[in-house]
Formats: C-alpha cells, sequence, structure tokens
DNA sequence: CATGAATGAGAATTCATTCAT
DNA sequence: GATGAATGAATTCTCATTCAT
C-alpha cells in the first residue's frame, strides 16, 4: 500500500501550483494594466514568469480568462482593504473627510488597480459580466458611508439628502481621475495631478467639497 | 480667429481629399473609441470607409498617427464646444451651475471622446505628446472658470481660494467617470450612472456640491 | 470455441482493469468515430472516462495503439455477428436474399464501426497492418458465401462462376456505401439512403440485384 | 497620363492570383486526401507551394474554407466529366453497360476525390452544407442514367421499376468502395480490388450484376 | 491620387505525452 | 496500479504594412 498518510497541508507540487498561478497574476496584472488587453502579450507575461505559456493555459484557460482572474483578484484586493476601513468611531464629518481621504491615498496606491478598471470599462464591463465572483459584489466603502450618512442626517450635521452609492461615486470619481487621467491632463493643462507635493491640497479639497456638500445650509422644502 | 472658411472652389479632387479624409476620421474614431488602440483593426476601418486601406497609409502614414489625427479632432470639437460656452452673463453661482450642467451634459453627449481620452491615458498620453497640435493647449472652459471665479471672489460670493485648474478637474471627474466608468460601476453596483431618468439629479448633485464648496463658510485665516 | 467464459472470480482490481480498459475502448470508439483519427482528442476521450488521460496511456500505450485497440474491438465484434448467420438450412436462393439483408442490417446498427473503416482506409488500414490480431483474418461471411455458392452452383441455380470474395465485395459495397456516404449523397441528392422507410426498399432492391445476377441466364461457353 | 488602355486580359499580377490559387487548391487536395482534414497541415500545404502560408488566409480565409474550396473544385471536375458521358446513342443495354464501365473507370482514375468525399462523409457532409456551390448538385450521371432507363423500360428491354438516383447508388457504390476501402479489404482479405489486371474482372462483373438486375425475369404483378 | 495583391513577423491556442509522487 | 501537474513542439490564424501598377 502506498503512503495514504499525506499531510493536511499541500504537497510541495500543489504549493508550487499556488505560487505560479498568483505569479502568473502578479506579472499578468502588470502587462495589463500596461499595455491594455489587446495590447499585453501572452508571450511577454509567460517571458517574466518561471513558468512557460503553455501553464497560462493550463490555470487559466486562455488570456480572456486570464485577464477575468486579475481583475478578481484586483477587486478583491480593494475589498479587503475596504474591509479594513476603520472611521465609524468619529463623528460624522471627521469620518467622512477621513474616509475621502484613504479614498484617494488608495487610488494612489493603486494605479494599476485604476488601469485595470479603465480597460475594463472599455471592454464594457464584459469581464465583470462573465465572472461568476464578480457580479454586484456592491463594496464595503458603500456600507461605510451608508452608515455615516444615517449617523449625520440623524444627528442633523448633514443636511443633504443623498444617496450612499451616489456618494461613492461622487468620490471616487474625482480619487479616479486623478490616477487615470493624469496623463492627459498633465498633457493639456502642464499640471501633475499626482505630484506628490499636491497630494496634502488635493485631500483636503476633496474633503471640503463634500463636506461643504453635506453640511451645506439649504432652504427647507 | 483663424480662417474658418474653406479655400473658395477647391477643385473636385481636392474636395474629394478632404472629405475621403474626414470619412476616414470618423470610421477610425468609432473603431477606436469601440475596441481601444489595440484592439482597433486598419482593416476594419477601411472596409468601412469608401476608400481602400492604402488611403490612410497614404493620408496618415499609419496606424499610430490616425489615432492621433482622431485624438486631434476629438479634442478640436470639445474646445469649440467649450468656446460656445455663455454663461458669464449670469451672476458667478448661476454661471458655476450652467457650466457645470453643460459639461455634463456635453460629456454624456460625446462618449466616444471619453473613451478615446481614456485610451490615450492607457496609452500614457504619448500621442499626445508626439502631436503638434496638442501641446499644453489648455482649454476654454478653465478661462471660462478663471474668470468666473475672480468675479465670484471678488464679489465675496465665493469664499473658497480655489485655483480654475483645480475646479476644472473637480467638475470633470465626475462628469467623465459617469461615462467612462459606467460599465463597471453599473455591474458592482447594479446602478447605471447614465440613466437618463437619473440625469437630472446628477446635474442638480454636481451643482450642489460645487457651489456649496465655493460658497461655504469659512473661518478667517 | 474460443473460451468465452472469464476465469473464475477474478479480483477485484483485475476486474476494474478489464472494467476500465472496456470503457476507455467505448468512449474512444465513439470519439474516433465521431472525429476521425487526428480530429479526435485524447484529453476529451479521458475526459468521459471515469479515469484519468494517464490510465489510456498506462493500458494502450499511445494514442495509435489506442486507436488500434478500438479497431481490433470492433472488427470483433463484427466476426461473432457474422459467425451467428444461420442461413444454411436455407435454399441457396433464399440463403443469399437472407444474407443480403442481414448484412445490410447489420451495417445500418453499426454506423460507427462503418466510420472506424472508413477513417482507417483514409490512413492506408496502417493500423490493421500494424495489429497482429487483424492480419488476415478472412470472415464468417465470406465462408458461408462460399458454401451457399458451391451449393447453388452444384444444383444449377446459380449460372454465375462468382468468387466468394468479389461477392462479399460486391453486398458489403452497397450496404457500406448506404451508410458511409449517406451524408454526401443526401446532401447532393436529397435523398437519405438510410432513412427508415426506404431500408425495405433497398433491402429488396440489393437482393434482387445478386439473386438476378447469380441467377442470370448465360450463354454457354 | 497613365495607360488607361489596359489589356481587356488580366494583368501579370492577377494571371498569378489565379495560378497561385490554383496551385495551392491543387496540393491541398492532395494533402486533405492523404491525411483527412485534421491530420492535413496548413503549413505543409504552403511548404509545397510556391507562396506562403500567409497567402492561403489571404485566398480562402481559414483551413476550413480551404478545404470546402477543394471540395468544389473536384466536385465540379467530376461534373464536367460526367456532363462528357457519351452513351445515349447506344441500345439501352449497352449503354447501361458502358456507363458503369466509365464509372467504375472514373473513380479509380480519381482516388483523391474518394479519399475527400469519404472525409467529408466523416464530417457530416458539413462543407457541402456550408458551400453555396455544393448544394443539392445532383449529378449529369443520374440524368444520363435517368433518361437510359426510360429508354430501356419503354422498349421493354427493363423490366426493373427502378429509381435513376437508386441505381447511381447502386452502381457507385461498388466503384466507391473498390477504390475507399481497398486498404481495409486488401489488408483483411488479402484481394486488391484496383489490381490493374482484376479491373477487366470487376467491370464486367458489375456491369453484369447491373444488366441482370434490370433485365430480369420479372413475375406479372 | 488610387488600388488590389501580397507578406513577414508574430499572436493565441492546442495537443499528445511524460513526470513526480 | 494510479494520479494530477506539467510541458515542448507544433498549429491555426492575425495584423500592420508595402509593393506593383
Amino acid at each position: 500500500m502506498t503512503s495514504v498518510e499525506e499531510p493536511a497541508r499541500p504537497n510541495g507540487r500543489i504549493r508550487d501550483a499556488v505560487r505560479t498561478r498568483a505569479e502568473i497574476l502578479d506579472v499578468a496584472t502588470q502587462e495589463f494594466a500596461r499595455a491594455g488587453y489587446d495590447g499585453a502579450r501572452v508571450d511577454e507575461i509567460a517571458a517574466r514568469t518561471r513558468t512557460t505559456k503553455r501553464m497560462i493555459y493550463y490555470y487559466f484557460g486562455g488570456k480572456e480568462q486570464l485577464f477575468t482572474a486579475v481583475l478578481e483578484r484586483a477587486y478583491g484586493v480593494i475589498r479587503e482593504a475596504e474591509q479594513g476601513l476603520d472611521v465609524e468611531h468619529l463623528d460624522p464629518v471627521a469620518a467622512i473627510r477621513r474616509l475621502t481621504e484613504l479614498t484617494l491615498d488608495h487610488h494612489e496606491q493603486h494605479p494599476d488597480f485604476i488601469r485595470l478598471v479603465s480597460i475594463e470599462n472599455i471592454h464594457g464591463a464584459e469581464h465583470i459580466a462573465a465572472s461568476e465572483k464578480l457580479g454586484k459584489i456592491g463594496s464595503p466603502a458603500v456600507d461605510v458611508i451608508r452608515r455615516i450618512l444615517a449617523s449625520g442626517q440623524e444627528s442633523g450635521l448633514f443636511t443633504a439628502d443623498v444617496d450612499a452609492v451616489d456618494l461613492h461615486a461622487m468620490i471616487s470619481s474625482f480619487c479616479f481621475f486623478r490616477v487615470a487621467n493624469r496623463h492627459t491632463f498633465g498633457a493639456l493643462f502642464g499640471r501633475d495631478l499626482t505630484a506628490p507635493d499636491r497630494r496634502e491640497h488635493y485631500r483636503t479639497m476633496l474633503g471640503d467639497m463634500v463636506i461643504a456638500y453635506l453640511t451645506a445650509e439649504r432652504a427647507t422644502d
């Protein structure tokens, strides 16, 4: 009889399989983010990996599915980060300000993710649609916003009757644009939206705007 | 002002050349916007034109230059539209609100332009850099904003010490995001940011936010 | 007669081996018949089996040998059926007619076998040549024909001086063609040679033809 | 001005195009006939041609369409040959005998065509179905048979009430089988159905059989 | 100015087979 | 006996670009 008592831990080969898969995803993320879906080369991805092109097909099935897997993992990372948001102990105004700052920082720290999302939009979000993992996953950030808004509205601090998803869109817009469109914006206006010495400026500006909006005096309906 | 009038009576061949060039640009705009730079096919562009593929090379030199020409024309159209902005007869608050509305409408009406800009950003704005026409062209909209801000600040209506380019970025962010990222946003949050029956909602929301920001009560520095 | 009985009580493993082997052959038969030798996929065969691809190599050695094994078993089935032919108690004319009918029926009932034979002919019968089991095995049907012809010629019923192998070829031709070429024939002539409601027609037609040939009045040489 | 008086004849390049196309078809016919659809290699076909693999895709679109074009031409050749059948000046019996002989000869002379038809049947005649040229084209041979049968039946020489398409199937069966299945038949029965010194034997045999069938004494219905 | 034919270089994908356990 | 992971070598197909006229 062969040894049946295999350790519960995966053996070396399986462990390698997991690592190889992750390595392919790492490289593919960079390559897709760098060149777009059609611009990325499976050959190039393979070359920058310790495995062969053949393994990409073995693990993922094809370029399309590889891109989907890249997206899935990228969104997963974002979700994890959002789950780590810890702002609800602050008062509503401070919480929103902190949230906008963290959102801006986070976008700045993940330019590849931003690019992947731009690319996926060029392709009509078809990979998200094809993914089982990525159907309406919502976002922890929206949940956080929803709770802060409820708290702020209850206390009368927030006068705006704004929806959490819409506010999330509003906040994300600037954070996303700042990174995604920095090349054309820089080229056309000569201003680098992601210059480190202007980061604080934009963090403040975005926070000011959102807070101003939420707390503005409003005529009684 | 540059001469907008075409020279009187170009002969038939020149006229055809102009028309052919325009036709190629029309089709190429759609095709690049649809599929991205690498996803677009020169064959496909040619096939949807009354001329042949050879003409694309004759007129533009290659795919790269064709894309640059597409970008140049697209930005030109935007600039022309911005030059038509007529809001300075309004009081600063109304002017800003009107400007945000027009900006939002304009983005919605030009999804292909939005896509081209996303695509150009994926490619690091290298075509803008290579273009002679598109160096730091700025934008008439920024000039308009600059003048409104000056007026509003002078009159004390605007308390914020905001820069015109930054405010332009802020306004554009939401308008751009709403169109560019509508696919992923819709897929992930189940909300169509460009649904016609929500357009008014977003116009108001964006205007409210910008106005709130500009007019917020501020502690004296 | 060869021993048909399996050895008493093979142990479980052997039994499994026998069953696994048979299962692979079943699936491989379908797959080769469906797609041809080169069109068949070892992966596909394995996937439709309860075992793995590795087992195919373990049991058969490779795709080539698997196909040979499929052929060997298919010819074996045919031979067994032919051995069951029981027409010699009939008078020669009735016996030939019955034989043609059974042959026609049998071909119709084994379209996969027909396809395998077509495929093997495309490959110049190289697998038969490579097989130890399939060297000039002849066919029980030919033996039956030989005996009927001898009887018919002896009694003067059959006037034709025909060879058993040739007559077998003649009978098989139509039965084979009717199944093997039904797709092209149907597509080109709009007639389905294997339509159930025409089966009786073709059985009669073939029998008539063979009988007419064997019993035709002939000038004395 | 450039010379407008181009000769009505196609110029050198076009002429080459026609020749190149024909050359590709020649080689592809051999290669597909030799190895089957899946066994054939586009690379191999290209290598045996004066052009490159790229041209095969330029001219035909792909392997599938190339095979279809090969089939179309092969069937075209057959039809042309059948249109040259000149047997109707003979009396019905002689005409049928001559027709069977010519059919047998023709199959023997076109083994590649036979193989292509076998291959197409393995693939369910899908390429014929996809071809615009090859939909129910029927066959001139059937028309000839139809007229001979009518004449023979009218004169009372032919007693059989046989349909022309069925008789064509019957005659073709043997001619086809003799070539298509010669490898397996030879391997299993040790008889070469296409041995030159047996050709006359089979021509006679087939003619005898068909004539016997058509002229057999029949009980009055 | 205009055009159909041509193409080199490369791209994604597949397949039978083997290895480590 | 049995198995999932791995893979080298091919295979089909594509694409931007240029040539001859």
